[in-house]
DNA sequence: TACCTTTACAGCCAGTTACTTGTACAAGTA
DNA sequence: TACTTGTACAAGTAACTGGCTGTAAAGGTA
């Protein structure tokens, strides 16, 4: 079972899984407008290097991050369209939540007329 | 020893982890529109009624399904707004995922004028 | 060359997950 | 009452996860 999607996106399974942990989530935080090294990461959490650098692993498995080397040094940066199978899913089952965030958007950056014919 | 996760928030996790499964997917979107008995959600599976009743579990835990008894079934129903956490998620980390949302529903439901003062 | 820094890889372990089979219980029906 | 149906609960298990420690490798620096 489990017929492969076609769509640009893998399965959301891995997505969804990396972004279902604190620690990851707060990994993106620290790299989602800015390269970091993972050394730098590391330093934030109550955590071994080691256990933040597998934390990195999922989430470049599931193609959350990019990586850059620089020296001995590795970069990493959100990837910010990979995280188009949670768009997809919610357009899926909470359509309405659309509108929601239209109206988010309008609200936060109100534009003078673009709106179709 | 190994402090367990110390949740921030432990809102997303359940219903990401809950939403990072094929199966249980696939149960939201038997009841995304409609009610359904267990036993009727569970034949559309090729596992044993056990094993969905427990994929229902995880759904109901996370908040996102629905539960009404008539009779000896139950009846479960997706709770859309049990979404939210991952409408934020998307928010926080993928802001331009809003307009391009914005375009879609604009482009599916073209408003007059709809502007908040 | 030797040494240091940065990072990943390997192996171990406890806790969790996703199943299984077996069973119990509630609510209809004969 | 006994029987059937619909469903969840219980216990067992293999595989996975998320942490740990130890180590190796790649790339700078003296």
């Amino acid at each position: 079972m489990a017929e492969r999607r076609q769509s640009t996106s893998a399965a959301p399974d891995a997505v969804l899984r990396a972004l279902a942990d604190p620690h990851r989530r707060q990994i993106l935080r620290l790299v989602q407008h800015a390269e970091l090294p993972a050394g730098q990461i590391a330093a934030r959490f109550p955590l071994t290097q080691q256990a933040v650098s597998q934390h990195i692993g999922v989430l470049k498995q599931a193609g959350l991050l990019t990586e850059r080397r620089e020296g001995t040094r590795r970069l990493y940066a959100l990837r910010h369209e990979s995280l188009e199978p949670v768009r997809e899913l919610l357009a899926e089952f909470w359509p309405d939540a659309l509108s929601r965030l239209k109206k988010a958007v309008e609200t936060a950056h109100p534009r003078p007329s673009t709106r179709k014919p």
